[in-house]
DNA sequence: TAGATTTTAGTCAAAATGACCAGTATCTCC
DNA sequence: GGAGATACTGGTCATTTTGACTAAAATCTA
């Protein structure tokens, strides 16, 4: 959201992209593969590391590899002056994988994850007892149609200006 | 979603959550901080891989270090029985970062990320415009409040029973 | 064009890798 | 309760990679 953000240059993305098969392979063959020097590789990864580019490793994890197989979205409406609070709240509760503020009546949309629908339920109870929140609404996700991705919008990017 | 996901067990958490400080640590450095023998470590890494357990590791990127500063939601209505063409449609589309079907009156919830609101219309224009879809509706993304996250599950997973 | 920044290609000693192994511990299911 | 399967340990090996460092070339940019 920050105009601030570090912004991947094409070696960037390329590196990424390759990182893609596995993210664990040794620079060298990365760089020959990409046909780069391996200073070169080695310094863009280390940038990057520290770009703030890139969410945490653990953020590839699928819920269901947890055992959390129920998924949803709880839409809070709250009570504005007690934003903070309700943040804080929000962030102490494990299964909230993921909070932002929409604009539209729903003030935060909520995703969170669960072992099963009773579990579910008490997830919403307690986002419903955070502080400042006034009223939640429970929609569970049927299907993941197309899990997260940034592969095609990366590959457009590298498409466009080579 | 699946129930027959691959199951992470205590190990892997561990591993998990050791590697978010570093993914590309290496492995003895891993085996001796977790008190594991190395050996272990190489065969859990080599499974985790591939388990299905984990997104790809361009799921890590944050839209914004692609330029992709404004995200929404757009939630569409579809002609129920031409879903599967409508799905084709909305993978084609870079900018259509996530896709999920909730229970409710909307009966796809996509996430999309675009360089400006300008941007941001041209996308939603293309998602109305794929087959099946009816009517699609557009909700900005104000603040990203907690990034996608899975570490604090983890932990309470890994604090249950050890 | 001059100055700054990146990239290259090369060096080095130290460390990590993958692929083994046999021995032990742990699980699991009958 | 025990047999067999599976996973973990701690060890070896030759080969490769790493990080840290060069100096020179290339590229960007003001």
């Amino acid at each position: 959201m920050n105009s601030d953000t570090y912004q991947l240059d094409e070696t960037d993305r390329r590196i990424l992209l390759a990182l893609d098969a596995d993210p664990r392979v040794p620079i060298m063959m990365l760089a020959q593969q990409l046909g780069l020097a391996r200073g070169t590789v080695q310094s863009r990864l280390e940038r990057l590391a520290n770009s703030g580019a890139l969410r945490p490793n653990t953020a590839r994890i699928l819920p269901a590899a947890m055992g959390r197989g129920v998924s949803a979205f709880v839409s809070a409406e709250l009570d504005q002056a007690r934003l903070n609070e309700a943040i804080a709240g929000l962030r102490q509760i494990p299964e909230v994988l993921e909070c932002v503020a929409p604009a539209g009546d729903t003030d935060l949309l909520i995703r969170v994850a669960a072992t099963d629908p009773d579990d579910l339920y008490r997830v919403s109870e307690e986002i419903r007892l955070c502080p400042g929140i006034t009223r939640t609404s429970t929609s569970m996700i049927l299907r993941d149609v197309i899990p997260f991705r940034t592969t095609e919008l990366l590959r457009k990017l590298s498409g466009e200006k080579h």
